[in-house]
DNA sequence: CAATATAGTTTAACCCCTTAACTATTTAAT
DNA sequence: ATTAAATAGTTAAGGGGTTAAACTATATTG
């Protein structure tokens, strides 16, 4: 029924999720994007709110294939990011865990994000936060 | 005061726009993403909507470096998707264009991509659409 | 008319992803 | 017990994409 107003809220969607992405890390990159990719970024925040797990684990809630997670888990143990705990019962397994400096350099990078993200959302009325808030919890609980 | 709710505003928005487009490519990447690159297609939605225009242009409005446009097109010329014209006026520049084969492939990869989010949309209420194009548009404002 | 600016291309170096093969270890089945 | 199948991860090959810098061709400026 509402066709005309479903097809525009698909384009907007579809621009915000796109523009968002590349807006972001424009003008975040500065200091951030040169140390880490997206993808990087994005594993060290798995690990900081679900704190340490497997290899496994990861690939499931960061989706893509097993092997992209090994390689981008090998350059975040080169840095020193993140560290390796064997699993003791199962010798297959391994655990992944943020070291200190990774949990810090997440931290300043999610400030950046923060900041910039801050800004941008400034622009949003303190009485439509809320609304913001029910409509991107929804989104998000649909895209599951 | 709002601050907690800004941050999960923020928190919100970064996981809408991150699984959002994972996702997107993902369920839909069967057959549209054997042929077409996430940029590539961006770039046929750019020619599509604004119709022809040069490189430079392209790249004002995608993002990046006039060499990744550069050699995006290259790929998408090849596949004869897309068409260069040159200017008659400046042969510095050369114009961009839509060929059929890359309007009915855009058309026909933008369908997935809708039907797509359509099933996740759908889990919006109708009276709750006003709501989130409201709060969408104003968010693709402000990252302008 | 020479110097400078502009539109695009090319190349090199690097990151990321997928598919598929391979290792090591554990579980299941006979 | 032994062997077959399943599971966790790694590695290698092939294809994208990106940036930075050098380079071409054409226009503009002083």
């Amino acid at each position: 029924m509402n066709e005309k107003r479903m097809e525009e809220a698909i384009r907007l969607f579809t621009d915000v999720m796109i523009d968002g992405q590349n807006e972001v890390f424009r003008k975040v990159e500065n200091e951030l994007h040169q140390e880490f990719s997206m993808e990087q970024i994005k594993m060290l925040n798995l690990l900081e709110r679900h704190g340490p797990m497997t290899s496994k684990q990861l690939t499931e809630l960061q989706g893509g294939h097993k092997s992209a997670t090994s390689s981008r888990l090998k350059k975040l143990v080169e840095k020193e990011y993140v560290r390796v705990i064997p699993d003791e019962n199962d010798r297959r397994v391994k655990y992944v865990a943020l070291t200190e400096a990774g949990a810090s350099a997440y931290k300043k990078a999610n400030q950046q994000v923060n900041e910039y993200l801050s800004s941008v959302l400034a622009g949003i009325k303190d009485e439509e936060i809320d609304e913001f808030i029910y409509i991107f919890q929804k989104v998000k609980a649909l895209l599951r």
